[in-house]
RNA sequence: GGCCCCGUCGUCUAGUGGCCUAGGACGCAGCCCUCUCAAGGCUGAGAUCGCGGGUUCGAAUCCCGCCGGGGCUACCA
């Protein structure tokens, strides 16, 4: 029996949670459903510094909106547990121990300074920087402060990329780094293929940017006498519009939350992000989730960085609007007008459907519901053609197309055209030079309130 | 600097030696529809396939060099 696909991600909360974490999480989701595998989450706070408790629920609740669930992890366990790097500080330690006793590893007392140091000298002597071994050879005696480096075994690495085929590295080049910390933390390069390896993952799927990070993940899996992943696969990163790498700092735009607030629909956005490195080689642009899980494979993703392109985003989040039914759009956009009764909502679904790229922007085609407009100076013609409305609409039942027809009727009476009819009344409603179609913007204001707007402008 | 990855319309991409006068999508422009804004329909502009050399009857597709971009090279992950 083959051995059954197990994937993660392992992200580290050390700030909001971030499309590229979602971009990683989503093709681990669907190669885990291609082949009935588990997928699991481990959070890598390794980082003293900068992790938070706080920006774990931030991963948590990103993941959950857009459906990307997980089979094991912090917040429900498994058979690896635990899954937090922070509560596995014994494992870590254990093997650093036996790297230690094995010779495989070394203590360096090297302090900071002297380590920056070392590197500015190579660079002036145009040189390429590796770590001199100062304290596998000649230690600095007396000191107590120790960090434990890994001793590169050189040769060659290779494996097998699931994106980019055969992999191949020059391990002289590579310098002996360092896999635990002076404060005790192993760092991510020594933390991560040790998890890896003990939780049995088969297949490591996360960006390119860990593309030159494997070999040394690999030489400590192999030091550790431990089983290697039978593949990677590093997908193209996410580019921001200036073509550098989206991040965390330089670019807050790339929040998950923020596309929620904004009323991106999780199921959009995934659907964007799939096509984002990835595409199926047919012409078709929208995909269900298990339509995506049917189609997606690693051979057909791209090998360069792609940029996030918002244009392109709000068109399929437009698309995804257009295609909910009426209840289930009214339900989602209720967040987003929290003091509007679902019934209007409701009412206010149809001609809104094909007008928003995204949820948020209902409150600009609806705020007039609840915010009272100045009333704008008419001019005496005009004034005239608002009361004019008044008379026709006061004894209309107050339905969008009676009061269509009503409109309609005075507008032929008024000598005047539909748009110069309307557009002062538009103003004198909504305050705005632009709205969902003028009886729609009646029809959704309470009748004597709308009438009383139409007095106070006339 | 060293190593690695990459380079087709503004953007995401199709393309694996002749089907390419390089296809699609977003965006953009025009027209139609129309009370505004959308949606929808139609039409269109937009890429000498980064550059230079080869190989070949024939290259976006193969080879070499260069240039450009990105990533890694941390006691960040």
């Amino acid at each position: 029996m083959a051995v059954s696909v197990r994937v993660r991600i392992a992200p580290s909360p050390t700030g909001f949670a971030h499309l590229g974490t979602a971009s990683t999480a989503l093709y681990n989701v669907l190669f885990s459903r291609q082949n009935q595998g588990t997928f699991v989450l481990r959070i890598d706070d390794t980082d003293m510094e900068r992790n938070r408790p706080e920006y774990e629920a931030l991963i948590y609740d990103s993941l959950r909106w857009l459906d990307l669930g997980w089979d094991e992890g912090p917040d429900h366990g498994g058979p690896f547990a635990p899954y937090r790097q922070s509560e596995r500080l014994d494992i870590y330690k254990e093997e650093a121990a036996r790297l230690l006793k094995d010779e495989k590893a070394y203590r360096c007392y090297c302090t900071p300074e002297e380590l920056e140091a070392e590197r500015r000298e190579a660079q002036m002597q145009k040189r390429p920087y590796k770590y001199s071994r100062r304290c596998l050879t000649t230690p600095p005696p007396g000191r107590t402060v120790f960090a434990v480096r890994f001793k590169v075994p050189g040769g060659e690495v290779t494996f097998t990329d699931m994106v980019r085929g055969h992999m191949k590295f020059d391990a002289d080049l590579i310098g002996d780094f360092i896999i635990v910390k002076s404060d005790g933390y192993p760092t991510y390069q020594f933390a991560s293929p040790v998890d890896d390896a003990r939780m049995k993952m088969t297949h490591v799927i996360r960006g390119e940017e860990h593309l030159s990070n494997t070999p040394y993940q690999l030489m400590l899996i192999d030091a550790l006498g431990y089983e290697r992943p039978t593949a990677y696969a590093h997908m193209p990163l996410i580019l921001a519009a200036d073509g550098a790498k989206l991040s965390k700092r330089k670019h807050p735009e790339s929040n998950l939350m923020l596309f929620k607030e904004q009323g991106y629909l999780p199921e959009a956005l995934i659907n964007y992000l799939a096509l984002l490195g990835w595409n199926p080689g047919t012409e078709q642009e929208i995909f269900t989730f298990d339509e995506l899980v049917r189609t997606f494979s690693f051979d057909r993703v791209q090998h360069a960085g792609a940029r996030f392109d918002w244009e392109k985003l709000n068109w399929i989040n437009g698309e995804y609007i257009r295609k909910l039914d009426d209840d289930e759009l009214a339900s989602r956009l209720q967040p987003f007008v929290p003091n509007l009764d679902p019934a209007i909502i409701k009412r206010a679904v149809p001609p809104l459907k094909t007008r928003m790229h995204k949820l948020a922007q209902a409150v600009d085609y609806l705020d007039y519901l609840w915010t009272d407009p100045p009333p704008p100076a008419l001019d005496s013609a005009t004034a005239e053609r608002v009361r004019a409305a008044i008379n026709v609409l006061k004894d209309v039942a107050w339905e969008p197309e009676p009061i269509e027809a009503a409109l309609e009727k005075a507008v032929s009476e008024s000598g005047v055209g539909k748009g110069k009819f309307y557009t002062p009344l538009r103003d004198v409603l909504t305050g705005k030079k632009v709205s969902l179609p003028i009886h729609y913007a009646f029809a959704l204001l309470p009748k004597e309130k709308a009438l009383s707007r139409l007095e106070q402008a006339a």
